[in-house]
This record gives structure tokens, sequence and C-alpha cells, in this order.
DNA sequence: AACCGATGCCTGTCTGAACAAGTAAATATG
DNA sequence: CATATTTACTTGTTCAGACAGGCATCGGTT
């Protein structure tokens, strides 16, 4: 029970929460959170619809508009540019090559490291995977105005640059 | 929609993104999408951190919550609180069981189901657990005033509604 | 009573994600 | 040149989450 009731008076049940966002009071303590969380979890859901009728799992189609976009990458790059784990890139390119949409090429300087290109059935996904990001967009930022997408832009950058700089912080708890 | 034409667009710089933010212009085409997707990972990490001290994985301090909250339920009961997956909660009990914070008791009246209670050693996680969540809210809404939080808040339940009602809406491609 | 659909739960499989550990090559250092 | 150290990648393990299928029970109907 830190603040159970936010300072601004606001009825915790009252939120006009439809009846699929339940909100048991278990996540008062921490409204935010919890609706970041329900709010992934829901994007996360549409992202994995929209993807699998082409063929992609979520997550992979970040790997292929990385390299569709600055052409072939070894895993390091990719792993740096997604901000993933090196661990987690072997095995979604080992299933993006297993599929067909990469392919790998070792690297002419370095025998540690391989490079990975998109095939050319790959690019015929290009349209088609820019597409749901559109469309996702469309669904979660459907009836804001240009204004207001900025805005909600800004929030969720300011809480990501609040996570950011906890991170970078020594103070903080969760410090790697 | 359409907006994106991301086609020949090499329009990256623009939006002054931070440097810890690599947002090269693959996801150009859904700005708030990708800041969803970033911001829930960042969190995710975070709240697996602090769990990770408690000796609970993400995921599992929701359903001890609802437990410590409402008492003994069925599995059915916290699929539907959490939202989750009959599976994934098979297995999640499974593992709570397993370390000792919860425990399965026969249903009286449905030789079918369990009644799935949380332990006495459990209870001695309750405020570990209730602090980490304050503590990841503090950490996500660092140094904005409570009205901030209350706007981004509602920034984000606007958000979820829209995915939420796109959920129900037939017109969704993403339709189950 | 017999049937049949709905419900509660479990298992198998596949995916991403994270951590730990290990291999091989490149690079720095002595 | 020989020895560390760093880098690139792989593998093993464990977890959540999603989907498909299966089994036993419950309920309502006939």
């Amino acid at each position: 029970m830190t603040q159970s009731t936010p300072a601004t008076g606001k009825e915790p049940a009252g939120t006009g929460q439809s009846a699929s966002v339940p909100v048991p009071a278990a996540a008062g303590g921490g409204p935010i959170s919890h609706a970041i969380f329900r709010l992934a979890r829901l994007h996360r859901m549409f992202a994995g619809q929209l993807l699998r009728r082409i063929g992609l799992h979520p997550g992979q189609e970040l790997v292929m508009m990385h390299l569709w976009e600055l052409g072939p990458q070894r895993q390091t790059d990719l792993v740096r540019l997604l901000d993933s784990d090196a661990a987690t890139m072997t095995r979604t390119v080992q299933r993006l090559e297993q599929a067909g949409f990469v392919r790998r090429r070792p690297s002419p300087t370095d025998k540690r490291a391989s490079l990975i290109e998109p095939t050319a059935a790959s690019h015929a996904l290009r349209r088609e995977v820019e597409q749901s990001w559109s469309q996702l967009e469309d669904l979660v930022a459907a009836g804001l105005t240009a204004d207001e997408r900025t805005t909600a832009l800004h929030t969720l950058e300011r809480l990501e640059q609040n996570l950011v700089q906890a991170a970078a912080d020594p103070t903080c708890a969760a410090g790697s």
C-alpha cells in the first residue's frame, strides 16, 4: 500500500476500465507499470497475429527489417541494433535461415564471424511487413490526432528514458 | 496509415532521438509501436531483476499477488484474472508449487479443479513484492509530477483501449 | 439412464528471452 | 614469438507465452 490512491483523487474503480481490463487492487501499487504491462501484452499479441500471416514470429521481423535496410550484417551488429542477446540472435538467425529468409556467408575478414544477408525470397515479405507495422500503428493510435500521437510518443519516450537512466545510474538497484 | 510512405524515405534524423535509443529508419513506419516495444522490454527487464532477488520470475509475482489478495483460486480463475493462458498457468503453478509458494488442494465441489492457495512461506515475500512494484513504479515515473503521472497513465490506457476495441472489432484483421 | 457439449486441466511443441558456459579466432601485451 | 584478453558465436538450461490436442469431469438434454 504505497499509494493506492493517486493524489489526483482518481477513483480506482471508476477509471472507465472496460470489463476486459481486470484491475484488481493487486496492481494498485504500480498503476503505470501495470498499464505498461497490459499495453505491451496486447501490442505484442497484435503484432504476433499480423506477423503470423506472413510467416514470421515476433522479433524476427525486426531482424529482417534491419537486414533489408542496412544489408548484410554480422550477428553482433544485429545484436547491437536490436539491443538483443547474442544467444537469442544465434537461434533467431538459425530459424530465419531454416525458413529461407536469410543466408549466411563467411566473413571475408574475420573467420569467427559470418555475414547474414536477406534472401531474394525474403524481399517479397518486406512490403507486407512494413504494411503490418503501419497497420499496427494505426490500430494502436487510432483516433489520435497528429498532435496527440506526438504527445503519446513523448510520454513513452519519457518513461523509457527514465528506465535507461536508471540502468546507468549506480544508485539503481537493478544495475547490471 | 500510408503516411509512412517509407519507400524512399531516407528521412531518419527527425525526432532527435537520444543516443541510447537506436532508431534506425526500420522503425520509422511505426514510431509509437516501436516505443511501446522498447519501453516494454526495458520495463520487463527491470521487473525481472527486481523479482530475481526474491526468487520469482516475471509473471509469477502476478499470480502470487492475486492469491494473496483474493485467497485460494482455481487455475481458471487465475487465467481469467491475469488474462493469461491455461497451459501457461498450469506450468506456472507447477513451478510455484515446486518452489514452495503455493499449494494445491482438490476442489470440494468439482473433481476436475483444484484450488491454488498461497503457502505460509509465500507470505514472507508479499512485502518484498509490493515494495519491488513500488520501486519499479518510481523508477519508470521518476521526475514526473502527480499530474504528469496521471496523464501518462491516461495515455497508456488510451492506447490499450484502442487495441482492446480493435480486438473486438470485426473489421480488425487481427480478429481471432 | 444415456448422450453430448462445455469446462478444467494437462502435455507436447515451438518461439523469444535471459543467463551461464564453452569454443575458436582476432587482438593486445609481455 | 608466446601468452593473455577480448571478441564472435554456439550450446545448454530455464522461463513465459502461444497454439494444438487430449482426457476427465460436469451439466443439461433427451
